[in-house]
DNA sequence: ATGTTC
């Protein structure tokens, strides 16, 4: 594979075979270590009906489904673009909340236990059902399907606030509730306020560094400060949706003529049944995935004002598993174009009219969580940015969970989180096992990397205190 | 990511 340095932190493969586009990878050399098949997928993305511009990848590029984790790949809409569900990942919507405290660390401190002993109680986690409200039956999980976070709020699960820190105000227009299935609605059901497992978690963190004090400011963080990051997305609902939407979509292909390099790129053209039914069933997950985090958030308030009475702010709720039909200039030229962004994080730029007034000049916040035991980041979209405004996910793997598992035991794991000082509330310690540092990149060279790309710019890190994990 | 192999 002929991959060329064009300058730091981006790469290029040109166009051969069927690709309709270049590869472009930001990235360091360090960080595309081993990462010859993600490579290859960022290749056959290229090859989609309707792609423009790029088949993009961030630093944090890893193996997954079809398109790799950390994948942005624009189509358009009127001539003939596809959307493939594989283009946004089985996890519909996962993505990160950060909620400020009006607490200082110090101050905090002594009050860790009771907090992390509280949210041990109150957070649903692991694989299966569970969560903190259950819809009183299929019409209530429709409303909450159509109505995100939005929905919560109105149900008493928040503030109105909240609304305006979220994506799409918590809730996206277009949900069709009748592309989602049964059984799809059936496992939403009883998964309502959960993070699941894996790499999802919920954290009480502190802000360590501020380097820009006034984007920070206006978001709502300053050095020392302590607060909750919460990271999950659509669960058991948004897997089915994406199982059900493929298997439709693997059968329709032909009809439509497409060939694609792998069948898990499996695609129909947006405007198609197909297209649109996905679409609406993808935006009720966005929704639901959405609503889970309003929900987590206001079971962790409840805990925070009980055990300490403190209050948590909205800092900004951003999913970075999602398509959207956004307008960008492709050749000079403002084109309807349905962005795929998986593993990577919208980031508008500053001044971008859906951003909420009182922090619309700093650019949009973006969350990215580490992995366990290591720092997290909020950056914000810059003016130019690349790739249609996207930056980073988070740390990106680079070890399957087996073999994660392999290299530490749970008691291990124990005392070194316990040297770090880092109060740890999993469900169980072999299961955190898996998602061992040393399995996923270094987060910081992560984040350098997307900034020394142009994709956008550091405002504060934070290292966790707690975590509660599946 | 996921009732972790329909």
């Amino acid at each position: 594979m002929e991959w060329v340095e064009e300058r730091s932190f981006r790469y290029r493969i040109e166009p051969s075979g069927g690709m309709r586009v270049p590869g472009i990878v930001f990235a360091t050399r360090d960080l595309l270590t081993d990462a010859e098949q993600s490579l290859e997928q960022v290749i056959h993305v290229a090859a989609l009906p309707g792609i423009v511009a790029a088949s993009y990848a961030m630093p944090d590029i890893h193996w997954g489904y079809g398109f790799p984790i950390g994948g942005v790949a624009a189509t358009d809409v009127d001539a003939g673009g596809v959307v493939s569900p594989g283009g946004v990942g089985f996890d519909i919507s996962c993505g990160v909340r950060l909620l400020a405290a009006d607490r200082d660390g110090d101050e905090f401190r002594p009050a860790l236990t009771a907090v992390m002993d509280g949210l041990d109680r109150a957070i649903p986690r692991g694989a299966g059902p569970g969560g903190v409200w259950r819809p009183d039956g299929p019409g209530e999980l429709e409303r909450l399907l159509a109505g995100g976070s939005r929905y919560a709020v109105e149900r008493g699960h928040g503030e109105e606030r909240d609304l305006l820190r979220c994506e799409d105000g918590g809730a996206v227009a277009d949900a069709d509730v009748t592309q989602v299935g049964q059984r799809a609605r059936e496992r939403g059901l009883g998964q309502v306020g959960s993070l699941g497992s894996a790499n999802h978690f919920l954290e009480v963190q502190q802000v360590t560094e501020v380097y820009d004090v006034p984007a920070a400011t206006a978001f709502g963080i300053e050095p020392g400060q302590v607060c909750v990051m919460i990271h999950c997305g659509s669960r058991g609902l948004g897997h089915q949706i994406c199982t059900d939407h493929v298997r439709v979509m693997d059968r329709a292909m032909t009809r439509y003529g497409i060939t694609v390099p792998d069948r898990q790129l499996a695609c129909t053209p947006v405007d198609s049944p197909e297209g649109r039914a996905y679409l609406g069933a993808m935006a009720a997950a966005a929704n639901y995935g959405r609503a889970n985090r309003q929900l987590l958030s206001d079971a962790a308030r409840a805990v925070f004002r009980r055990a300490v009475g403190a209050r948590l702010s909205l800092v900004y709720d951003v999913s970075h598993n999602l398509a959207k039909i956004e307008t960008h200039p492709v050749a000079g030229r403002c084109r309807r174009l349905c962005v795929h962004r998986k593993g990577a994080t919208r980031a508008f730029p500053p001044g971008h009219p859906e951003l909420p007034e009182d922090i619309r000049e700093f650019g949009q916040p973006v969350l990215i969580p580490g992995t366990l035991g290591t720092a997290s980041y909020v950056l914000a979209g810059v003016p130019v940015g690349d790739a249609f405004h996207s930056t980073c996910h988070g740390a990106g793997r680079t070890m399957s969970r087996h073999q994660a598992a392999r290299t530490v035991t749970g008691s291990e794991l124990r005392v070194r989180l316990r040297q770090a000082g880092i109060a740890a509330r999993p469900k169980s310690w072999r299961g955190l096992t898996e998602e061992t540092p040393e399995a996923y990149k270094d987060v910081d060279a992560v984040v350098a990397a997307s900034e020394g790309a142009g994709l956008c710019r550091k405002v504060a890190r934070l290292v966790p205190l707690g975590v509660v994990k599946g």
